[in-house]
DNA sequence: GTCTATATTCCGATAGAC
DNA sequence: GTCTATCGGAATATAGAC
C-alpha cells in the first residue's frame, strides 16, 4: 500500500472513531511513523483529505453495489447491510452518519462530496428493495425510496446507539430489519 | 434568563449545528457579548459544559415524557416525535446522534451522561409503544424495546440525512414511522 | 517523497483586578 | 460575576533542504 493509501485508510478510521474535528495530521503522521509535512505533501489541506476519503468511500460503494454480481435481491441486500455489520465489529460509526454531525463545520467541497455518497447509497438501496419486491422475496408497504430511507437510518443510528449504550442494540436492529423486509 | 442558562442554550445549539469539537468558548462569548473568561467562570472546563448540557437535555426529556400528562399513547408518541420535528425545523441534529459521532473524543463524565440520556429516552419510548399496543392503537411485531430502537434510530438519522440531502427525507421518514405504528 | 524548521492562528484555561 | 491580560499548547499549513 502506498503512503497516500495508508493515509486515506487511517484518516477514514479516525473520522469514524473520533470525528473529523477531533483528529489532527499529527495523529496520522505519528501512527504511520512519518512527519507532519509528508501528510501535507499528499493532502495539502485537511479539506483535501476529507474529500479524498469520501471519494474512496464512494468508489468502494460502487464496487460492492454494482461491480459485484449477486444471484438475487436478498443477497444484494445482505451485501449492503454487511457494510454496517463490519463497522459494528470495529466499533466504528458509518462515515456518512459520523460526518453529518459536523456537516456545518465543513467547507463546501466536503459537503458536496458527502451529499453525492449518501444520495448514491440511498438510490441503490431503493433499487435493491424494488427488485426484491418484484421477485416477491421482499414485502413492504412504503415506496422503495421511503423504505430505503427507513432501512438506512436504522443502520446509521444503530451504530451510533450501540457505541453509546453497548447493549446489543445494533444486533437487535439489524435482525429486526431483515426480518421485517423478508416476505 | 441567567448568563449560565444562556451559555447552556447556545452551547447545545452549537453542538447540534457544528459539533462539539467545532465550537470554541470564543464562539459563545462573542455571541453573548461577554468575554471568554466569563464563560470559564460558569463552566471551568469544556467537559463541564458538555455534562451540564446533557443534564439539561435529560431534564427536558423527563419533563416532556413524565411531567406532562397525555390522554392516550398516541398523544404521548406524538409528543415524543415532536422533539425531532422541532429539531428539523431549525436544521439541527439531535444531541444524542450528534454527540455519538464524537463519542471517543469525550472524557468519561461526558460519555457517562450521554449514555444516561439515551438509555432514558429509549426506555420511555418502549413504555409508550407497549402501552399503545395494550390499548390496541399501535401494532408492531417486534418487542417494545426493539421497536423503540427502530423508531428512535429512524428519527436520529433522519435528521442527519435531511441535513446532507435536503430533499424532504425527514418528513418522509416521520410520516412513514407514524403510519407504520398506528394500528 | 520525505525531511527539518518554522510561521501563524486558535483554543482551552488561569491569575488577578474590579 | 465579569473584566484584562496572558500562558502553554496544539493545530493547520508552508518554505526550503535533501
Amino acid at each position: 500500500m502506498t503512503t497516500r493509501e495508508e493515509i486515506l485508510v487511517l484518516g477514514e478510521k479516525l473520522i469514524r472513531l473520533k470525528g473529523y474535528n477531533a483528529f489532527s495530521y499529527h495523529d496520522i503522521s505519528a501512527a504511520l511513523d512519518i512527519k507532519n509535512a509528508a501528510v501535507h505533501y499528499h493532502f495539502p489541506k485537511k479539506t483535501d483529505l476529507a474529500v479524498a476519503i469520501l471519494q474512496s468511500c464512494h468508489e468502494r460503494s460502487v464496487k460492492i453495489l454494482e461491480k459485484n454480481k449477486y444471484d438475487n435481491a436478498l443477497d444484494k441486500l445482505k451485501a449492503f447491510l454487511k457494510v454496517y455489520a463490519d463497522s459494528y465489529k470495529h466499533s466504528m460509526v458509518c462515515l456518512v452518519g459520523g460526518m453529518a454531525a459536523e456537516f456545518h463545520s465543513f467547507e463546501a467541497p466536503v459537503q458536496k462530496e458527502l451529499k453525492a455518497v449518501v444520495q448514491y447509497i440511498t438510490e441503490r438501496l431503493a433499487d435493491i428493495l424494488e427488485e426484491g419486491r418484484k421477485e416477491k422475496v421482499f414485502a413492504f408497504k412504503e415506496t422503495p425510496r421511503t423504505k430505503a430511507l427507513l432501512v438506512v437510518t436504522n443502520m446509521i443510528a444503530a451504530l451510533q446507539l450501540e457505541r453509546i449504550m453497548g447493549k446489543k442494540e445494533f444486533t437487535d436492529i439489524y435482525q429486526a430489519v431483515i426480518k421485517d423486509i423478508a416476505a
